[in-house]
DNA sequence: GTCCGAGCTAC
DNA sequence: TTGGGTAGCTCGGAC
């Protein structure tokens, strides 16, 4: 057959249906007595296609349909022409096939034909006249059989239907449709197998379906819709996963909703839920075929449009979320918010004049309300902040969802997100006019300042316009006389005040380090001169824009270092010219803009975050690390020492002035020495300071452990160096060195990690022999040898890949067909992470992937591992194939590519 | 998204 | 109430 022609007449009530596939048989049934295609059209329970047991895939089963259209019809009319019998046949039922004419047989010579003629019997379908819409279902049936079919020509009432595939009847679906852009819509095509034919396209509204089940129109879909379908959707879900990490969790139906999905298949012996067919209901393993779905279809799949309006929709979705944590109106009594003291006058009509103060944790809290007592609590409200702040810029739409200081912030202040803040009218509506923040006057301070500064601008820059925040500054040095006292902001103005004072030694100066150093009475103080203490920040735009970008976007990693470097070599060529360092607030100072907060102030910490987590090239040592070296050498040489008193001695001996947690999980640090830590720990670790098992995770608490200097330390660190290193000085105290000498490089013998601002370093350790080795070779003027990275006690091998990159191997053995040994894990991968994260996994299988293993066993102590792994000798064969090193997931490489160390701190 | 570690912090 | 443990956050680079 290769040519359908339909005709529909509605004046007439006729429609005929002709095809030149081979004609009926037209010869006398044997049993029945008579003809076939009388039988065929005019009796009912009558068909070929009874037996199931045979596999086709044609449409239909029982032979009702077409006895359904006669017995539906006033007059229906059968003609058929037989080449093989040559023989042409024709009959007329009228009356609902109450009536029949004689069937009329005459010879035939031409080729085959089917043809029948009926008038649908109105008043049945209690209709006049054949309607529009009823024609218009028809000729969609038409155009139907069009696309369905392959290498058929369709005319409808005399004309060539422009439908010659599936694919171009598709099309006519979306022929009027364009993207949002007005760009022609994406559609992703494939002709799977014979059986199988699938097109796919964005839709707007809901999920969608055109499909075809052996050319029967399945209007309701079913479970060949499903079957694509669900392919479909699971590898948009892993698309869209992939784009929109931490973003709004999203369900497979959701993607369904975007999806257009044309299938065209052929079905064994499908079954329906009705006569009319309209939903396929055999079972996926039953259709006889299957369609698996090639990549370059997925392909298309995912860049048709759907990820992309998904990933729109999410991102309304995330505004939408983000909005509910906000107030929708305007509340005078807040609920719910620990440690908030709120403004009497916040969220009433005079909220525009009120000021949150924001403090660096709660000790920092009770200064400010106790300044409070002075200025009154009708105009001011304090809360206290923990800590850092997130970095809102760069965060997914999770981590602020779920990040309880900003949705505080955000409540109590009453900020919308949606909201713009145009215009200084529209900050009535917040329940602050303002917020100050009040820090610790150090780096760490001012980070958390720039840090809600950078909250704040990135999602409402016009806020900042109207002076929506400003700042609380402390003096950090208090000098006094008798009676008289000054006070100073930053450390440059009071130099220059020691330069311009003759007499500054008789003056008493005390050091405010953090807030907690101010007392209640000077806090009274602070807050009723409020003019002096109250900082004001100007913005003027764009300049101050790219200067908070540049200091908190991820994307501005390289222009901090160039700034950095700027600022580093600014300050050296002030130091060399004899200037004093550029300061922010002077005496007078009254208003900075962000600029200059982001360039003078915030720069500091940036700096200083460097200094801090950056090692010396020298001695391989943190600022932190040789602080506690120069209290070991000083007074625990050979007396052993609690690691929380240490860090108590550190603190005091040194001028340690962070947290001493810091200071001790340093002490620890450079204590370790189990595999993967240090080559040489410089302290000795007595009592539980972490295993491999855990990373030193697992170290007891510092009050538990005790420390005291290695024997080799000396000898690395020699004594007659003690008298050579340049001391640092701190408020007039000795501290440890600039750096100390040791005999061999440090930051090579126990490598580094350091992340800083701007920079990071990441080093490998080597071997203190190797080392040793080529520094002889030095000493005699002959060529270095190239080093390997080197872990003391790593039994697994360290080879170079490439130049300056390593692979780290374990170690795996096969001990007999279904059993394998792990007995080394590659450096840095702990043996209960490892355990948990690879071999778990693998013994219960993920939603992807089956078991691979059936059992393990452990037989590890602190410091060896051994993993003995049970598994399918089948599958171990293939995973030998595939390599075990990689199936097991025990190699991993180092590169020595991020090497960063500091050399500006060398003076010879 | 996770890790690394020297910092801030609170529950 | 106190001791002990847990938790959030920054920062850059490598996976």
């Amino acid at each position: 057959m290769n040519c359908i022609k339909i005709t529909i007449d509605p004046e007439n009530n006729v429609i005929s249906v002709w095809n030149n596939g081979k004609g009926i048989p037209v010869i006398e049934h044997q049993k029945e007595k008579m003809f076939v295609p009388e039988m065929i059209f005019g009796h009912l329970l009558t068909s070929s296609n009874f037996d199931d047991t045979q596999k086709k895939v044609t449409g239909g089963r029982n032979g009702y349909g077409a006895k359904l259209c006669n017995v539906f019809s006033t007059k229906f009319t059968v003609i058929t022409a037989n080449k093989e019998y040559k023989k042409k046949f024709k009959q007329t039922w009228t009356n609902n096939m109450s009536k029949k004419t004689d069937p009329k047989i005459s010879e035939f010579s031409g080729s085959d034909f089917t043809e029948i003629t009926f008038s649908p019997d109105l008043e049945k379908f209690k209709m006049t006249v054949l309607d529009k819409d009823t024609v218009a279902l028809l000729t969609r049936r038409a155009y139907d059989v069009a696309g369905v079919t392959k290498g058929v020509k369709v005319y409808l009432n005399g004309t060539k239907l422009p439908v010659n595939s599936f694919k171009s009847y598709c099309e006519l679906y979306l022929k009027d449709k364009t993207m949002d852009d007005g760009a022609p819509l994406k559609i992703a095509h494939e002709v799977v197998n014979d059986r199988w034919e699938v097109c796919l396209t964005i839709s707007e509204k809901g999920f969608q379906q055109v499909s075809f089940v052996n050319s029967i129109a399945t209007t309701k879909g079913g479970r060949h819709v499903d079957y694509i379908c669900e392919q479909v959707v699971s590898k948009l879900m892993d698309t869209v996963k992939k784009k929109n990490k931490g973003g709004v969790n999203i369900k497979p139906f959701q993607l369904k909703n975007h999806v257009w999905l044309f299938v065209n298949c052929l079905v064994e012996n499908p079954t329906f839920d009705s006569q009319t067919k309209e939903n396929m209901t055999l079972q996926a393993k039953k259709f006889g075929s299957t369609a698996s779905l090639s990549e370059k279809f997925l392909k298309g799949v995912t860049s048709c449009g759907i990820v992309d309006s998904v990933t729109t929709w999410m991102k309304f979705k995330q505004q939408s979320e983000l909005q509910k944590k906000c107030h929708s109106s305007k509340h005078s009594k807040l609920k719910g918010i620990p440690k908030l003291d709120d403004a009497n006058d916040a969220g009433t009509r005079f909220s525009r004049d009120c000021t949150l103060i924001l403090t660096e944790g709660d000790s920092a809290k009770s200064l400010a309300v106790s300044g409070l007592g002075v200025i009154g609590r009708d105009r001011y409200g304090v809360f206290p902040l923990r800590g850092k702040l997130l970095n809102v810029r760069e965060a997914s739409h999770k981590q602020i969802m779920d990040n309880a200081e900003i949705n505080n912030i955000v409540k109590i202040v009453g900020l919308q997100y949606k909201n713009k803040y145009e215009t200084e009218d529209s900050l009535k509506t917040l329940r602050y006019g303002k917020v100050m923040i009040m820090t610790d006057q150090d780096q760490d301070g001012s980070h958390i300042k720039g840090l809600l500064i950078n909250f704040i601008q990135y999602n409402w820059p016009n806020l900042l316009k109207y002076h929506f925040v400003e700042q609380f500054i402390t003096p950090i040095v208090k000098v006094s006389k008798q009676k008289e006292s000054l006070s100073f902001y930053s450390i440059p103005e009071f130099e220059e005040w020691m330069r311009d004072t003759e007499n500054w030694r008789q003056w008493k100066a005390k050091y405010y380090k953090g807030l907690g150093t101010s007392t209640m009475k000077e806090a009274k103080d602070y807050f009723s001169d409020m003019n002096r203490h109250r900082i004001m920040f100007d913005y003027h735009g764009a300049d101050d824009d790219a200067a908070i970008e540049l200091a908190f976007s991820k994307k501005k990693v390289e222009d901090r270092k160039e700034w950095l470097t700027s600022w580093l070599e600014e300050r050296k060529r002030r130091k060399e010219a004899g200037l004093s360092d550029i300061y922010l607030y002077g005496k007078n100072t009254k208003r900075v803009t962000f600029n200059d907060f982001i360039n003078k102030e915030l720069v500091l910490f940036s700096n200083a975050d460097n200094e801090r987590s950056i090692p010396s090239a020298v001695d391989g040592l943190k600022p932190g690390q040789r602080k506690v070296l120069f209290t070991a050498f000083k007074k625990y040489e050979n007396k052993e020492i609690k690691v929380a008193q240490m860090a108590g001695a550190v603190a005091e001996l040194s001028a340690y002035h962070h947290g001493e947690a810091s200071l001790m999980s340093t002490i620890i640090n450079l204590a370790q020495n189990f595999v993967g830590s240090n080559n040489i720990n410089l302290l000795q670790p007595i009592g539980q300071f972490g295993t491999r098992l855990h990373g030193g995770k697992d170290a007891a608490s510092p009050r538990y452990i005790f420390t005291t200097l290695s024997p080799l330390t000396r000898i690395l660190f020699n004594h007659c160096d003690d008298n050579l290193v340049a001391y640092q000085y701190d408020d007039n105290q000795k501290v440890e060195p600039v750096w100390y000498c040791p005999i061999i490089p440090m930051v090579l013998v126990n490598g580094s990690d350091g992340i800083g601002t701007g920079w990071s370093t990441r080093m490998p350790n080597y071997g203190a022999r190797d080392i040793v080795k080529n520094i002889k070779r030095m000493l005699q003027g002959e060529e270095i040898v190239p080093m390997i990275p080197s872990y003391k006690g790593f039994i697994g091998t360290i080879e170079e890949i490439e130049p300056n990159r390593f692979a780290v191997s374990g170690e795996i053995a096969v001990v007999d067909d279904n059993t394998i040994e792990i007995t080394e894990l590659p450096i840095r991968t702990w043996t209960q992470t490892y355990k948990e994260q690879v071999l778990e996994p693998m013994l219960h299988g993920t939603d992807k992937t089956p078991p691979l293993i059936q059992d393990y066993k452990e037989y590890h102590t602190d410091t060896t591992v051994k993993f003995v792994i049970q598994m399918a000798a089948d599958k171990l064969l293939r995973a030998e194939q595939e390599g075990l090193h990689k199936v097991f997931k025990i190699q991993t490489t180092i590169s020595q590519a991020n090497q960063m160390v500091r050399l500006n701190c060398i003076h010879i």
